[in-house]
DNA sequence: ATTGACGGTCTTAACGCCCA
DNA sequence: TGGGCGTTAAGACCGTCAAT
Protein backbone atom coordinates (compact mmCIF):
# COMPACT_ATOMS: atom_id res chain seq x y z
CA UNK A 1 0.00 0.00 0.00
CA UNK A 2 2.54 2.72 0.59
CA UNK A 3 4.25 2.07 -2.45
CA UNK A 4 1.01 2.72 -3.99
CA UNK A 5 0.19 5.66 -2.04
CA UNK A 6 3.98 6.48 -2.80
CA UNK A 7 3.70 6.09 -6.28
CA UNK A 8 0.68 8.66 -5.85
CA UNK A 9 2.55 11.24 -5.07
CA UNK A 10 5.07 11.10 -7.07
CA UNK A 11 2.67 10.95 -9.94
CA UNK A 12 1.11 14.06 -8.55
CA UNK A 13 4.45 15.69 -8.47
CA UNK A 14 5.21 15.21 -11.93
CA UNK A 15 1.61 16.28 -13.27
CA UNK A 16 2.27 19.33 -11.56
CA UNK A 17 5.92 19.89 -12.52
CA UNK A 18 7.28 20.07 -8.51
CA UNK A 19 10.54 18.80 -8.09
CA UNK A 20 11.27 16.43 -4.92
CA UNK A 21 12.81 19.41 -3.08
CA UNK A 22 9.96 21.53 -3.52
CA UNK A 23 7.52 19.23 -2.43
CA UNK A 24 9.80 17.92 0.59
CA UNK A 25 10.14 21.67 1.83
CA UNK A 26 6.74 22.50 1.81
CA UNK A 27 6.29 19.12 3.56
CA UNK A 28 8.93 19.94 5.72
CA UNK A 29 10.85 16.99 5.65
CA UNK A 30 14.63 15.87 3.51
CA UNK A 31 14.76 15.03 0.29
CA UNK A 32 15.93 12.04 1.34
CA UNK A 33 12.71 11.05 3.15
CA UNK A 34 10.84 12.58 0.25
CA UNK A 35 12.44 10.03 -2.08
CA UNK A 36 12.02 7.39 0.74
CA UNK A 37 8.15 7.77 0.87
CA UNK A 38 7.56 8.14 -2.70
CA UNK A 39 9.85 5.07 -3.67
CA UNK A 40 7.71 2.98 -0.50
CA UNK A 41 10.60 2.12 1.34
CA UNK A 42 9.83 3.57 4.61
CA UNK A 43 8.79 0.59 6.65
CA UNK A 44 6.54 2.52 9.63
CA UNK A 45 5.49 5.64 7.47
CA UNK A 46 3.85 9.38 9.46
CA UNK A 47 0.08 9.15 8.46
CA UNK A 48 0.64 13.05 8.62
CA UNK A 49 4.11 13.37 6.94
CA UNK A 50 2.18 11.45 4.18
CA UNK A 51 -0.96 13.58 4.56
CA UNK A 52 1.32 16.79 4.39
CA UNK A 53 3.38 15.16 1.24
CA UNK A 54 -0.55 14.69 -0.54
CA UNK A 55 -1.11 18.46 0.49
CA UNK A 56 1.47 19.68 -1.09
CA UNK A 57 0.90 17.83 -4.83
CA UNK A 58 -2.48 18.89 -4.36
CA UNK A 59 -4.06 14.94 -3.37
CA UNK A 60 -6.00 14.22 -0.18
CA UNK A 61 -5.24 11.46 2.09
CA UNK A 62 -8.43 9.66 3.29
CA UNK A 63 -8.25 6.59 5.55
CA UNK A 64 -10.93 4.39 6.52
CA UNK A 65 -11.98 1.39 8.42
CA UNK A 66 -13.86 -1.04 6.12
CA UNK A 67 -14.88 -4.63 6.81
CA UNK A 68 -12.26 -7.08 5.60
CA UNK A 69 -11.89 -10.20 5.66
CA UNK A 70 -13.62 -12.53 8.02
CA UNK A 71 -12.78 -12.56 11.86
CA UNK A 72 -10.60 -14.84 13.54
CA UNK A 73 -12.70 -17.86 14.28
CA UNK A 74 -13.02 -19.19 18.32
CA UNK A 75 -13.48 -23.01 19.35
CA UNK A 76 -17.20 -22.52 19.68
CA UNK A 77 -17.97 -21.98 15.81
CA UNK A 78 -15.27 -24.41 14.33
CA UNK A 79 -17.60 -26.77 16.79
CA UNK A 80 -20.95 -25.69 15.38
CA UNK A 81 -19.26 -26.07 11.69
CA UNK A 82 -17.99 -29.55 12.79
CA UNK A 83 -21.34 -30.39 13.92
CA UNK A 84 -22.86 -29.31 10.75
CA UNK A 85 -20.36 -30.53 8.72
CA UNK A 86 -21.24 -34.18 10.46
CA UNK A 87 -24.80 -34.37 9.53
CA UNK A 88 -23.81 -34.12 5.91
CA UNK A 89 -23.94 -37.13 3.53
CA UNK A 90 -20.67 -38.29 2.86
CA UNK A 91 -21.25 -37.91 -0.67
CA UNK A 92 -21.20 -34.13 -0.19
CA UNK A 93 -18.10 -32.64 -0.88
CA UNK A 94 -17.45 -30.07 2.28
CA UNK A 95 -14.88 -27.03 1.85
CA UNK A 96 -14.60 -24.48 4.44
CA UNK A 97 -13.40 -20.81 4.24
CA UNK A 98 -14.61 -20.62 0.58
CA UNK A 99 -14.02 -17.35 -0.77
CA UNK A 100 -16.83 -15.74 -3.02
CA UNK A 101 -15.76 -15.97 -6.72
CA UNK A 102 -14.97 -12.25 -6.94
CA UNK A 103 -11.91 -11.07 -7.51
CA UNK A 104 -10.42 -8.93 -5.07
CA UNK A 105 -13.90 -9.47 -3.33
CA UNK A 106 -12.84 -10.79 1.10
CA UNK A 107 -16.08 -12.47 1.75
CA UNK A 108 -16.08 -16.16 1.65
CA UNK A 109 -18.41 -18.65 3.09
CA UNK A 110 -17.51 -20.34 6.44
CA UNK A 111 -18.08 -23.39 4.72
CA UNK A 112 -19.38 -24.89 1.14
CA UNK A 113 -21.58 -27.61 0.93
CA UNK A 114 -22.42 -29.10 -3.00
CA UNK A 115 -23.36 -31.98 -5.33
CA UNK A 116 -23.35 -32.60 -8.58
CA UNK A 117 -26.42 -30.30 -9.46
CA UNK A 118 -26.55 -28.19 -6.27
CA UNK A 119 -23.65 -26.29 -4.05
CA UNK A 120 -24.72 -24.14 -0.89
CA UNK A 121 -22.93 -21.04 1.15
CA UNK A 122 -23.01 -21.89 4.90
CA UNK A 123 -23.00 -19.46 7.82
CA UNK A 124 -22.12 -20.48 10.85
CA UNK A 125 -23.07 -18.00 13.70
CA UNK A 126 -22.07 -18.81 17.56
CA UNK A 127 -23.95 -15.27 18.18
CA UNK A 128 -26.40 -13.92 15.90
CA UNK A 129 -27.64 -10.29 16.38
CA UNK A 130 -29.08 -7.93 14.30
CA UNK A 131 -30.86 -9.96 12.46
CA UNK A 132 -32.04 -7.48 9.96
CA UNK A 133 -28.19 -6.74 9.28
CA UNK A 134 -27.73 -10.77 8.84
CA UNK A 135 -30.08 -11.02 6.70
CA UNK A 136 -28.93 -8.42 4.26
CA UNK A 137 -25.20 -9.08 4.71
CA UNK A 138 -26.17 -13.12 3.72
CA UNK A 139 -28.60 -12.08 0.63
CA UNK A 140 -25.88 -10.25 -0.72
CA UNK A 141 -23.52 -13.53 -0.22
CA UNK A 142 -26.22 -14.92 -1.60
CA UNK A 143 -26.55 -12.67 -4.62
CA UNK A 144 -22.44 -12.79 -5.28
CA UNK A 145 -21.77 -15.79 -4.17
CA UNK A 146 -23.13 -17.59 -7.11
CA UNK A 147 -25.18 -20.64 -5.04
CA UNK A 148 -28.29 -21.97 -4.97
CA UNK A 149 -29.10 -21.10 -1.65
CA UNK A 150 -27.44 -20.00 1.93
CA UNK A 151 -27.62 -22.11 4.85
CA UNK A 152 -27.20 -20.18 7.99
CA UNK A 153 -25.91 -22.27 10.62
CA UNK A 154 -26.94 -21.57 14.45
CA UNK A 155 -26.92 -23.01 17.97
CA UNK A 156 -29.58 -23.58 19.44
CA UNK A 157 -28.91 -20.95 22.34
CA UNK A 158 -30.89 -18.22 24.16
CA UNK A 159 -29.53 -15.61 21.97
CA UNK A 160 -30.09 -18.20 18.85
CA UNK A 161 -34.16 -18.05 20.00
CA UNK A 162 -33.91 -14.51 20.36
CA UNK A 163 -32.09 -13.80 16.77
CA UNK A 164 -34.95 -16.19 15.40
CA UNK A 165 -37.70 -14.42 16.99
CA UNK A 166 -36.22 -10.91 15.82
CA UNK A 167 -36.39 -12.38 12.44
CA UNK A 168 -39.85 -14.74 12.70
CA UNK A 169 -41.62 -11.66 9.99
CA UNK A 170 -39.22 -11.50 7.88
CA UNK A 171 -37.59 -14.96 7.22
CA UNK A 172 -39.69 -16.87 5.47
CA UNK A 173 -39.14 -15.78 2.26
CA UNK A 174 -35.23 -15.55 2.39
CA UNK A 175 -34.67 -19.00 4.09
CA UNK A 176 -38.32 -20.96 2.93
CA UNK A 177 -36.85 -24.25 3.90
CA UNK A 178 -37.71 -25.46 7.39
CA UNK A 179 -34.22 -26.03 8.76
CA UNK A 180 -34.68 -29.79 10.17
CA UNK A 181 -36.31 -30.58 6.95
CA UNK A 182 -33.06 -29.18 4.52
CA UNK A 183 -31.14 -31.44 7.61
CA UNK A 184 -32.98 -34.45 6.53
CA UNK A 185 -32.27 -33.80 3.24
CA UNK A 186 -28.43 -33.40 3.40
CA UNK A 187 -28.04 -36.25 5.66
CA UNK A 188 -29.13 -37.92 2.47
CA UNK A 189 -26.58 -36.78 0.06
CA UNK A 190 -30.12 -34.56 -1.40
CA UNK A 191 -30.44 -30.66 -2.25
CA UNK A 192 -32.05 -28.91 0.55
CA UNK A 193 -34.40 -27.27 -1.51
CA UNK A 194 -33.56 -23.46 -0.95
CA UNK A 195 -31.96 -21.56 1.91
CA UNK A 196 -32.85 -22.45 5.28
CA UNK A 197 -31.83 -21.68 8.98
CA UNK A 198 -30.57 -24.89 10.54
CA UNK A 199 -30.31 -24.85 14.78
CA UNK A 200 -27.91 -27.73 16.03
CA UNK A 201 -28.30 -28.75 19.36
CA UNK A 202 -26.04 -27.92 22.18
CA UNK A 203 -23.24 -30.04 22.58
CA UNK A 204 -23.28 -32.54 25.96
CA UNK A 205 -22.42 -30.79 28.80
CA UNK A 206 -22.34 -27.23 27.13
CA UNK A 207 -24.07 -24.17 29.26
CA UNK A 208 -27.13 -22.13 27.69
CA UNK A 209 -25.72 -18.95 26.27
C1' DA B 1 17.34 15.61 -9.62
C1' DT B 2 17.67 11.55 -7.35
C1' DT B 3 19.53 7.86 -4.58
C1' DG B 4 22.53 5.27 -1.31
C1' DA B 5 25.60 5.19 2.79
C1' DC B 6 26.36 6.65 7.19
C1' DG B 7 25.48 8.37 11.66
C1' DG B 8 22.71 10.99 15.16
C1' DT B 9 18.35 11.04 17.47
C1' DC B 10 14.30 9.20 19.16
C1' DT B 11 11.08 5.58 20.54
C1' DT B 12 9.98 1.49 22.79
C1' DA B 13 10.39 -2.92 24.93
C1' DA B 14 12.66 -5.36 28.57
C1' DC B 15 14.38 -5.50 32.98
C1' DG B 16 15.32 -4.41 37.76
C1' DC B 17 14.28 -1.88 41.82
C1' DC B 18 11.34 0.36 45.14
C1' DC B 19 7.13 1.05 47.60
C1' DA B 20 2.30 0.61 49.08
C1' DT C 1 1.70 -8.95 44.53
C1' DG C 2 1.11 -5.29 41.50
C1' DG C 3 1.99 -0.60 40.02
C1' DG C 4 5.27 3.10 39.18
C1' DC C 5 9.73 4.64 37.84
C1' DG C 6 14.46 4.67 36.00
C1' DT C 7 17.98 2.48 33.08
C1' DT C 8 19.56 0.18 29.05
C1' DA C 9 19.74 -1.77 24.53
C1' DA C 10 17.83 -2.51 20.07
C1' DG C 11 15.65 -0.87 16.19
C1' DA C 12 13.67 2.60 13.15
C1' DC C 13 13.45 7.27 11.33
C1' DC C 14 15.49 11.00 9.16
C1' DG C 15 19.15 14.48 7.94
C1' DT C 16 23.67 15.18 5.80
C1' DC C 17 26.69 14.29 2.28
C1' DA C 18 28.63 12.18 -1.68
C1' DA C 19 27.88 9.67 -5.92
C1' DT C 20 25.34 8.92 -10.16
Amino acid sequence: MRVLIGGEIRAARVDRNLTLREVCQAAGVSTATGSRLERGVLEHVDVMLLARMCAVVGLELSVKAYPGGEPIRDAAHLGLLGDFRARLHPSVDWATEVPLPITGDARAWDGFARCADWRYGVEAETAPHDGQATLRRLALKQRDGQVDGVLLVLRDTRQARAFLREVEGVVGSAFPVAGARALELLGVGADPGGSAIIVMPRRTGSPVA
